[in-house]
DNA sequence: TTAACACAGTTGCATATGCAACCTTTTTTT
DNA sequence: AAAAAAAGGTTGCATATGCAACTGTGTTAA
């Protein structure tokens, strides 16, 4: 059970540190959202985010590519936020392989409910964190996902 | 398709920083490994990577706690790394309510052989970043997952 | 000592996610 | 125009994960 000392190389490095605080972020969010009796994910979420500003449906392939995820992966999302009203899928008239991805109303208040609780959240976790640490943060970020995204792309 | 220029509140947060470089970093992982005909996931290497520094096993709930996850998540994580005979469940003689998972010759090989490559891999995606830039980070995100911690803990 | 409680693991149910294969429909090639 | 290729979505199969409920075992309190 003694996992505070560990000094190894592989903990100076990101790994172990992305994972875990974005795991707890999500937790955290989810635990907010559930205490507020808000059914949402932080990935919902973001979907109805997006939705939200854009009302006039979104495709799903565009969509996937926003929320960075693959189409099999947003068509679930999209299950599920439609199972639950949220969010309803439009067929095209322009081309019928297309969905247009349309926040609903219940959709549409649920995010305005949930926003500022979302937001008011993400500030207590940055507690203490200054504005420069975060952009610093967030520039490395940026930093690192590029470097993910040249690997990925070359071979 | 236009996710480039967004300078809304949200996005000078964390929370869409971490959960995709984070995603981006398994899949990265995950890729790798695949490419080396290595059949891991970056969460299974973690666990085995604990296993390997400990080779007396752990119990299932200390592992739990030792990699963040709670013990139903573990249980299948351990499952699946049994099925592949990377790990062993070892009934404890003391308290027959334990399990001992210790990894197997077979993990343990694996282990040894992926390790440079994924130091490798965490090397070639940190690439442009000081030393300084890393601890940065690392400090930022010890207070965030501090803050975190307290969050949760707090009701 | 027995009853209550605590602990270790597992399982059901749910979400999230990726890859590969597949079906439709549209666009491009020939 | 017919064939080939590309695009948009869905589905099967797999992993990862959490919560809550449950089983079995050990520890404590009455």
């Amino acid at each position: 059970m003694n996992s505070a000392i560990n000094n190894s190389e592989f903990n100076k490095t990101i790994a172990p540190w992305l994972g875990k605080t974005s795991k707890m972020l999500n937790m955290y969010i989810f635990e907010v959202f559930h205490k507020n009796n808000i059914q949402l994910t932080k990935q919902q979420w973001i979907v109805l985010k997006i939705l939200h500003e854009d009302t006039n449906g979104i495709i799903q392939n565009d969509l996937a590519c926003i929320t960075e995820r693959n189409k099999a992966s947003l068509t679930r999302l999209i299950n599920v936020l439609e199972k639950n009203k949220l969010v309803t899928r439009v067929p095209s008239k322009l081309d019928s392989r297309k969905n247009l991805i349309q926040i609903t109303e219940v959709g549409n208040e649920l995010f305005l409910k949930t926003k500022p609780i979302f937001l008011k959240s993400l500030e207590i976790i940055q507690n203490g964190i200054s504005k420069k640490e975060m952009n610093d943060l967030i520039s490395i970020l940026s930093k690192i996902q590029q470097n993910l995204k040249n690997q990925t792309n070359l071979n």
